[in-house]
DNA sequence: ATCAATTATATCAAATTTGATATGTAAATC
DNA sequence: GATTTACATATCAAATTTGATATAATTGAT
């Protein structure tokens, strides 16, 4: 199960990079919902290594390998500031009750 | 100043038990970024205590009351989605780049 | 194909969060 | 003012996450 998960997650990150075109349209499905895409997206926008974006979140590459992981759970609020600061963005957690639409549609 | 922040919030607290004029304005504001207001308030819309909610979500209310207070950072995503979960609600998590326009304005 | 750079995975101690119990405080009702 | 109900705070062990090191795997360039 988290088996298939993996290899899909791994089959869409090959796609992205090899059909641009594609890549829009995923985007905003799977990253609205997938922290790990929207840390990535971030980073590659800004040029960024995963070691240097280690070194301003201050830790190191392999922890922000972890955070970028397909099926990471564990994140903590204070690390996603963390990252999020580094990454000069702010972090938004909505709490939405249920039948609400979302307003993740940019 | 963790004093004073403290202080503040117990302050709005009450006047928003006495004030219901006074509390849409705040609501909005107020509840926009603080998580434990975002819990708050739906837990009281949906007419439950706080011992009813940890049942709900399978802790005790003292837990429930830490998520709940003013100056409580040490959310994990793993809890909060449970809590959000019992609420009946879904759980939005948003890397917003810096500059951007915050889509909660409702 | 080799090499260098980047990213992924494994592991484990240290730090942090959670769950639970106990107890304190506040407000409302009688 | 005593009781009851709901919420707040303190504490501590257990569970989880983080940081760090080591190393494997992947990618890109020559």
């Amino acid at each position: 199960m988290k088996r298939i998960k993996d290899d899909l997650d791994r089959t869409i990150k090959k796609i992205l990079k090899e059909d641009p075109s594609f890549k829009e349209e995923l985007n905003k499905a799977e990253r609205a919902w997938n922290i790990a895409f929207q840390i990535i997206d971030l980073r590659e926008k800004a040029g960024l290594t995963q070691r240097q974006l280690a070194d301003l979140v201050g830790t190191k590459q392999s922890n922000i390998a972890r955070l970028e992981s397909a099926d990471y759970t564990g994140y903590t609020l204070k690390t996603l500031e963390k990252v999020t600061r580094a990454l000069k963005s702010r972090l938004e957690i909505r709490i939405v009750p249920a039948g609400t639409r979302s307003l993740a549609h940019q």
